[in-house]
DNA sequence: TGTCAAAAGTTGTATAACAGATAATGGAGG
DNA sequence: CCTCCATTATCTGTTATACAACTTTTGACA
């Protein structure tokens, strides 16, 4: 590890401070001067961590008093689900399911000649990126949000934003999502996406409502086999 | 408003800009330095505010180069109304048959004993409600968010809450709503959500979408004939 | 022992400065 | 006029210092 900007390793290192000393719910962590001081950096950049932690929950800073853990960072990922709560991932995906789904239907029954080339565009951009650079998870929600954008609904855009924004926010406080795929995966990501944009070009609604929950199935096992 | 540090209202301020100013994605906002003149703050605060909204993913800043939009913020449905075609009233409809349906799919299939004895509870405040006071609108929400509480899942809750939010909002700044049912339409609305409850209640998820899906075209209904 | 004001500690905010990177400018040469 | 390239301007990343606002601890005094 080791990369990254100063406030990142900050970040990272405030959450191993609270798992490894043990830190429960309501205890306070070490003054931003001493943060400062164990990682050998400035009090600034500890402050941005911290405000990001705080941002993600996890911490709660009170003026005159210190910081304190507000919700343990949530390390158990994949394997280890609660009973009760299921863990954002899988949570994400099912909601996904449903919302994404259908909006691939509507977009196909509903599109207008603009949206289709925005939703051409963004695959042609996901294919770049994914060819070159691998990953390219911006790219991916970006063709994901298109086909939302074309449902003609801004309920629909309002949720999915909502839920990405939320989803992402689980997962930086947790572990970390962006593992690199096989060159194969990246072959059938593409696939996938130009089978559910090929659907919405001829407006064949349930063909893209099949192919999206297809690939989204397809996508939560690649993440957590 | 006005509330709480001034890092927040940084954080407000430029989503703000991002929606007034309609900054697509990839669009370069203004300099730290000019925001922090815009707001009148320092540029220590516009820095927190950036961090968090980099961290919410709504941002990303480069190096020498600037902070460009990555993720246009979840979006306050009123901006972009005139571009969409369907009306948020209904557009949240078709949102909500897909959402609430396999919420109380999953409701039926997952539901603890605590989590019904809630559902049954909102059951019993909504029927004293609607035979006393009429409308009812914040115990019929209770109801269901009761239901999709039970899925077990804080990105259907999430969404759900979201989606109500904006709705509301819309709805609040637009035109009636609160108008009255004639009787025979408070009759129907209960039977429609007993029996939502008792298909969760005997685990029957098929039985509790489609019920779930009735009674929201039915809602439909009344609320534009 | 109990009260309470002073002190020490902590977060919130501002300012100045510089390093490291990118974008804009403006000539020199074709 | 256009292209290439070095210079300059601009912007983010990071540090240091200082003070204001607030909370907790300390310690003297009754």
């Amino acid at each position: 590890m080791q990369e990254g900007r100063l406030a990142d390793r900050a970040y990272a290192g405030i959450i191993e401070i609270i798992n490894t000393e043990d830190l429960e719910i309501g205890n306070r962590l070490p003054s931003e001067a001493r943060l400062a001081e164990i990682f050998g950096i400035s009090r600034t950049m500890v402050r941005e961590a911290l405000v990001r932690l705080a941002a993600d929950g996890i911490t709660e800073a009170r003026r005159g008093a210190g910081s304190f853990v507000k919700r343990r960072p949530s390390m158990r990922l994949g394997s280890h689900m609660q009973m009760m709560d299921l863990s954002a991932t899988m949570g994400s995906y099912e909601v996904r399911f449903v919302l994404e789904a259908e909006a691939a239907r509507l977009a196909a029954m509903r599109r207008s000649v603009e949206q289709m080339g925005a939703i051409q565009r963004a695959m042609t951009n996901l294919r770049k990126a994914l060819v070159s650079t691998g990953p390219a998870h911006n790219e991916d929600m970006l063709l994901h949000r298109a086909i939302v954008l074309a449902t003609a609904n801004p309920v629909f855009l309002s949720c999915f934003d909502h839920m990405h924004e939320e989803v992402d926010r689980i997962m930086r406080a947790g572990v970390d999502i962006s593992r690199s795929r096989p060159p194969e995966a990246i072959g059938a990501m593409l696939t996938e996406h130009e089978m559910i944009v090929e659907a919405i070009k001829v407006q064949d609604g349930d063909g893209a409502a099949l192919a999206m929950r297809w690939h989204l199935s397809q996508g939560r096992k690649r993440l957590m086999p």
